[in-house]
DNA sequence: GCACGAAATCGAAACGTTTCGCTTTACAAC
DNA sequence: GTTGTAAAGCGAAACGTTTCGATTTCGTGC
């Protein structure tokens, strides 16, 4: 007979007949019950309708079965995809996800890092707001943390994220093919770990190529939509416009092709333009982008694969598995957005205008 | 001095040398301690680096302070937005939120519903994958609960959801306004209210018309982008093809999309069409797609406020709280995928055919 | 009928808090 | 000093589980 509307094991344990003991026996098959008992006690249980207490059993497990996550910015549309491969794996494994929204704020981040071990999470995914080593005093702990997608500079532990230089390298790479030389990057924000390693990648292929990096093609700094726009304006006005431009980030890729609308320049006749992170309506865009796509739910997955090893782990060997990085390979998707730039002449021309 | 790694109140106490009475007194500030013994507290506090074990505290008080959201399907972009507007309410609260994925699937529904009852989270937001009564024992309980979007038919507790109804009849009004006769409609599940609303708005202004609704023209049932697209096929193959289309689920308006392009139909020359949800990327497409757009981030935000208020409040006042229900109002935002249809003429010929 | 061991069941402590009623302390007034 | 009173501090009981050692029950062999 529940009193406050919800039914405890003791209630159930009268109405059974039994101790509590012996429902909990039942509930954890944790010790062999006579079959007449059990029943009673399942019998019990149904009536009442009882659902055990995960807060109270935490308290006494010290295990929470949670996870929890935390993004910098629910808006970039790369995070849900991420979100939804991590709830998968967890949900699977018995776990939930508990969601946080640093919204690129370091403050903000810290906050949410301490409640979550207030509530005695079992672990945390992370992609960082801040690239300094404020992840320190959990790290001592050895409190389980997988880093996804944004890594701290000089992280040892285990992480999970796309193969970001490729990824710089192959878009920058497809662009030299075409027979572009003036290429311009918009590269978000480089204390970012996935916006420096792209960067590192367009650079080390102009250098292959022979071809130069100028400063005023270089663009840093800003991850919203507005700052693409912002930058599109101004590498489109500049007197020696680049041929392609490579943007490491998609919500500025959107600011960039509004850029494009705008000044009604021919892409890609005029101007090519390459992205990174790809969705079901990338191709729908006009024109269809070409981008370079990252496993964005694999790493999700990944990355909760990951935090429950961990999880599962006794201390001793948590020092193995939480060394493990694991670097998933980008892919190129050539699209109408990018092609062969307009003669030579025509760039001598521009050039020296 | 902690001895799992983690520092309980009674570490301190000790360390303080107070009780551990003194300590929740300070932390909760719920009792008048001296300013000494207060300050040797917090001290004792940040020495040990103790964090409030929200468990425990939560076992004692029979408050999580932890929301769950149950959503029928993260890949839909529309959700995102409804989440971020929750998190951001829930946070300022202070106040978690976990969140479940259902994967528009009425048994796993059951399950994470069930998980988050036994996590005593202390209320739940929810799109429901079923429309049918399956959340009785909840209601039955008095458990907070607010639907958002989908909202089970004849339900009468609390409740946000986009006036689906003018959203349906805006846009077919637009179209019949733009002297479209034969209008199709791709009307997702009707099962679902947003969907079931949303048609019968289409219906209305179609029945104001006087334009008739053929059976052709109705294609309902499914969710996919793979539905809108065969469902497009279908309708671009008709022998009377319409002249607009109106779509009431963003996924299946993707499909929709690619079947235009892939019988490379001249949108909006040949064919309108109009959708449901605006995103950033809506008006990049090709054309720039004309849509009824739903105030996403505001139901979760709205929605969240609701529920909370239900959290707080007493069982005495509860009664009332829960039955208050949101209508927020669409927005039609006019762009390029919908055009005066072709002359009349050429209407009658196809017909004709 | 008894002793014995195995199988089944149980009681009670603990997990880390909050909270309430009780005790101690401090201080002012006489 | 004593007393009275308000302010501060404390002890201990809960909250709903798990778990372990202790106890009961049972069947078997003699």
């Amino acid at each position: 007979m529940p009193k406050n509307g919800t039914a405890t094991m003791h209630d159930v344990a009268r109405l059974a007949g039994v101790s509590i003991a012996t429902v909990s026996a039942v509930i954890n098959n944790t010790a062999v019950v006579s079959p007449t008992r059990a029943q009673k006690v399942r019998e019990a249980m149904k009536a009442l309708d009882y659902h055990a207490d995960q807060v109270a059993r935490s308290l006494k497990t010290g295990r929470t079965n949670v996870i929890g996550m935390v993004i910098p910015d629910v808006t970039n549309a790369f995070y849900p995809d991420v979100i939804s491969g991590a709830e998968e794996i967890a949900t699977r494994a018995g776990y939930s996800l508990i969601l946080c929204n640093a919204n690129e704020d370091p403050v903000q981040e810290q906050r949410l890092l301490s409640t979550l071990f207030s509530r005695r999470v079992d672990g945390v995914l992370i992609a960082c707001s801040d690239s300094s080593t404020a992840y320190d005093s959990l790290m001592r702990r050895r409190f389980p943390i997988v880093f996804f997608d944004r890594i701290p500079t000089g992280f040892r532990g285990a992480a999970v994220a796309t193969d970001n230089l490729a990824a710089g390298y192959q878009a920058t790479r497809h662009l030299i093919e075409l027979g572009h030389e003036r290429i311009a990057i918009i590269a978000g924000n480089m204390e970012l770990s996935p916006h420096a390693f792209r960067s590192e990648g367009y650079r080390k292929a102009m250098q292959e190529a022979g071809l130069p990096v100028h400063n005023e093609y270089f663009r840093i700094g800003a991850l919203k939509v507005d700052n693409g726009y912002q930058f599109g304006l101004e590498l489109l006005g500049l007197a020696a416009r680049p041929t392609a431009i490579f943007c490491t980030n998609n919500k500025m890729l959107l600011g960039l092709v509004r850029a494009i609308g705008e000044l009604k320049v021919n892409c890609p006749a005029e101007v090519s333009i390459v992205g990174v992170d790809d969705f079901t309506w990338t191709e729908n865009f006009n024109p269809k982008l070409t981008t370079v796509a990252q496993p964005s739910r694999d790493i999700g997955r990944k990355a909760m694969e990951l935090l429950l090893e961990q999880v599962g782990a006794d201390k001793e060997n948590l020092g193995a598995r939480a060394q493990r990085q694991v670097i998933l390979a980008p892919e190129l998707r050539i699209r109408n957005s990018t092609a062969r730039p307009a003669s030579p002449s025509q760039r001598l021309n521009a050039l020296a205008v």
